[in-house]
DNA sequence: TGGAAATGTCTAG
DNA sequence: TAGACCTTTCCAC
C-alpha cells in the first residue's frame, strides 16, 4: 500500500545495494519464471522511481517495471544499506550481514518474532508468494503481490514513463510545477479526483490526497477548472515537501504544527499522524467537526466539511 | 477459520 | 460504476 515516497525509498535501496552487481533472478512462485530467466545473470545498472512505478535497468538493455498496487511489497535481506542518513536504519545494524529484513511497500516493518534476524543461511528460503527474487552475493530482494511486474525494452519503458505526470522528486524545477498547474486547472473534474490521476501528478495516493487537500483547506469537490493557479501552485509545493519528508523518514507524517511531545506521539501512533485520513466521525483537530467520509472515484475520501469549505 | 480491508489500477458494460 | 486482480493482516466468531 505504497504511495510515491515508498517507491523512491525502494529505488534508493536498489541503488545502494544492487546497482553495479550481477543479479541472480528467479521466481520462486513460478508466475514470473519467463521474465526472471530474461534477467538472470545480467548486471543492474540503474534504479529509478517515478511516482509509484519502479524501473530497474539491466546491462543488456532490459528493464524490470514494477508497480506494487495495493498489496505489493519488497522484502530486503542480507546486506542492507541505510537509504537515507536521517532515517532510522532498519537494515544494516553494523555487521555486513546483519540479516534484518526491511519490508517496503505496505509500511516498513521491523522484524517480528519468528523472523530470522541472524539468518544462518544466505539466501534464506522464500516465504509465501514470492513473485521475483533478485539476489546478489550479499543482498536479496523478494517481491510479493505486485499489480505489475514485467520485463520491458527501452522503447517500452519510454512509453510507460511518458504516461506519467510530473513527480517532484524527479523534476524539481518550475517546468514540472507548470505542467501540474495546467493539468489540474484545465478540467471540470473534482480536485479530489485529479490529485489521484497519475497523469496529472505522479505518486499521490489516497492518504496524501486527503491530507494535501485538508492542509490547503480545499473542498475536494472543487472543480479543477475553478481552482486558482496560485492555489494549485500551493498544492504542488506542499506535495513536494511532503514527498521529500516521506522519503527522508519512511513515514507519512502529514500533521504539522505539533509540539515535540505531540509529534513523538503522532509518529508512534499511526492514526495520529494525519489530519483527516481514516478519521471518519472523529472530531477535526482544528474545528471539532466530525470528519466526513465518502466514496470518490471508488476510494474512501476523508475531509472536514467545515475547514474545507 | 472466514471475511473484510488495505496507501492501486485496469477493463468491460 | 462494478468487478477483477494480486497478497497479507487483523478481527470476529
Amino acid at each position: 500500500m505504497p504511495e510515491g515516497h515508498t517507491v523512491h525509498r525502494i529505488a534508493l535501496q536498489f541503488r545502494a545495494d544492487f546497482v553495479g552487481h550481477r543479479i541472480a533472478a528467479s521466481s520462486p512462485q513460478g508466475r514470473f519464471a519467463a521474465g526472471a530467466a530474461l534477467l538472470d545473470g545480467s548486471t543492474m545498472v540503474e534504479s529509478r522511481a517515478i511516482g509509484k512505478q519502479l524501473f530497474l535497468g539491466f546491462d543488456d538493455d532490459r528493464w524490470l517495471r514494477v508497480h506494487l498496487g495495493l498489496y505489493g511489497a519488497w522484502d530486503f535481506r542480507g546486506r542492507i544499506s541505510p537509504v537515507h542518513p536521517e532515517s532510522p536504519v532498519l537494515g544494516s545494524m553494523g555487521a555486513p550481514r546483519a540479516a534484518r529484513a526491511v519490508r517496503m511497500g505496505e509500511g516498513e516493518l521491523p522484524l517480528r518474532d519468528g523472523d530470522d534476524v541472524a539468518a544462518p543461511e544466505f539466501p534464506p528460503p522464500p516465504i509465501g508468494q514470492v513473485r521475483v527474487r533478485l539476489l546478489t552475493e550479499e543482498s536479496l530482494a523478494d517481491l510479493r503481490g505486485p499489480t505489475a511486474c514485467e520485463v520491458l525494452q527501452p522503447d517500452e519503458v519510454a512509453v510507460a514513463m511518458a504516461r506519467l505526470g510530473p513527480d517532484p522528486m524527479v523534476d524539481p524545477g518550475p517546468e514540472a510545477e507548470a505542467v501540474f498547474v495546467e493539468r489540474l486547472t484545465s478540467r471540470a473534474t473534482p480536485v479530489g479526483q485529479l490529485l489521484m490521476d497519475q497523469a496529472v501528478v505522479s505518486g499521490i495516493g489516497n492518504v496524501y490526497r486527503a491530507e494535501i487537500l485538508f492542509r490547503a483547506r480545499l473542498d475536494p469537490h472543487t472543480r479543477g477548472r475553478t481552482v486558482p493557479a496560485e492555489v494549485a501552485r500551493g498544492l504542488w509545493r506542499d506535495w513536494t515537501e511532503l514527498l521529500a519528508d516521506g522519503v527522508r523518514r519512511g513515514v507519512m507524517m502529514t500533521r504539522d504544527g505539533l509540539d515535540d511531545d505531540a509529534h513523538a506521539l503522532a509518529l508512534a501512533d499511526q492514526t495520529a499522524r494525519h489530519w483527516v485520513y481514516k478519521r471518519a466521525g472523529l472530531p477535526c483537530y482544528v474545528c471539532g467537526t466530525p470528519i466526513q467520509v465518502e466514496t470518490m472515484a471508488g476510494r474512501n475520501l476523508y475531509w472536514c466539511p467545515t475547514c474545507q469549505d
